[in-house]
DNA sequence: AATTAATTAAAACGTATGATTGAATGTAAC
DNA sequence: GTTACATTCAATCATACGTTTTAATTAATT
């Protein structure tokens, strides 16, 4: 049981399920079809993780906790900033992150992220898993934005906010097909299609 | 081979594909499930349909088409009053038919095809099939904005039109969630809620 | 080196999958 | 009424599914 080494089987595991989970779905994916890509043995996901329930908890929690933490900073950090940042402000804290790792994803790892991200709202049985995932970060900005725009009601502000949510996701998952918001990965380029993004949304939580 | 009672069970066989296509996914639906709910014989769908694939191909086709149909004639109407429509007028004739339809049609029917809808564009083995079906809707749509915003490179236009998409289908599939964007289904209140869609997605394509 | 625990491997469990078959049934035309 | 066609049915094909069990292997502890 040495720490250094831990879960070289379950990170492999947990690689080849984001990744077909992300392309077939939840439903869709077997067990020996993880296995397979993995390499490994089909016992060894009944025994690090219990199940394919389970396993997809686990491969949805690694998803989504590195996003959530980054968003939470940099919304912080806006924060400290102005005490009250406008709305533009906190749309950018809450879709860079997410738009960073895609794009400068060790290879096609960030797409397949926001593929599984997609899923988490699009599979019912799996939506209330995705939604405790993201809870803190979506509590956060939601009242965040209620701040920024105090003169909206929390219902209006919840399904545009959720709408937002769609647009990241929408912009992440196209993100490999022609006329995609943003075409190559330069730096540059990276933040003025974020630019884009925050433009576009800000002026529809604010209509 | 009467034509008047045809498809009795070919109908059965669409309605209970469409609807768990829509929940569960293709992959993960079977067509034991699908037998099951339309009270058919399994070979009814090989004899009708040929193959899963096939039977997945006639399902979308037929949600697709009185969408694509509704939206074609609405444009139509309106840019036979204004020849130039505004980019509201233009989103109007996008977006009312396919909430109308959910939020007005027969049961659940209405959600269900939101559901099938959003199911076309996260699956990447389906969204070529998916992308055909509304084709025509796509680039008439795309052409009509392009004549409304002439200031608006191609490659923008696109990818805004594709963020309208993703919201009116999250909208769609959200319907039954709390804080939607429509509580109830008066007529005067989808009209409402048809109007704030309208104004969140034309402040953006205009941004 | 011996013992214990952690991990991997192979085989089997019962059940479900998409597809096909040939017989049974209904329905039209002659 | 009988032939011809369209449709339904039950049974079966080979394969794949999630899970469990038991044995082999590896690594850590004594």
């Amino acid at each position: 049981m040495v720490s250094a080494s831990f879960g070289d089987t379950q990170t492999q595991i947990l690689d080849a399920a984001e990744q077909l989970f992300a392309e077939q779905g939840f439903g869709a994916t077997s067990l020996r079809s993880i296995i397979r890509a993995a390499d490994v043995n089909l016992a060894a996901i009944h025994y690090h993780f219990g199940s394919k329930e389970k396993l997809i908890v686990a491969t949805i929690e690694r998803m989504a906790q590195p996003i959530v933490q980054a968003e939470l900073k940099q919304l912080a950090a806006v924060q400290a900033e102005h005490p009250q940042p406008t709305v533009e402000a906190i749309l950018h804290a809450m879709l860079a992150p997410a738009l960073e790792i895609v794009y400068h994803g060790q290879g096609d790892r960030g797409l397949t992220q926001a593929r599984l991200m997609g899923r988490c709202r699009t599979e019912p049985t799996i939506e209330p898993i995705g939604a405790q995932a993201f809870a803190k970060s979506s509590q956060t900005f939601l009242t965040a934005l209620q701040q920024a725009l105090p003169d909206q009601s929390t219902s209006e502000l919840t399904w545009k906010f959720d709408l937002v949510i769609a647009m990241l996701i929408r912009v992440l998952c196209a993100a490999d097909q022609p006329n995609a918001i943003l075409q190559d990965n330069s730096p540059a380029e990276t933040a003025a299609a974020i630019e884009r993004l925050v433009h576009f949304a800000a002026a529809g939580m604010k209509s």
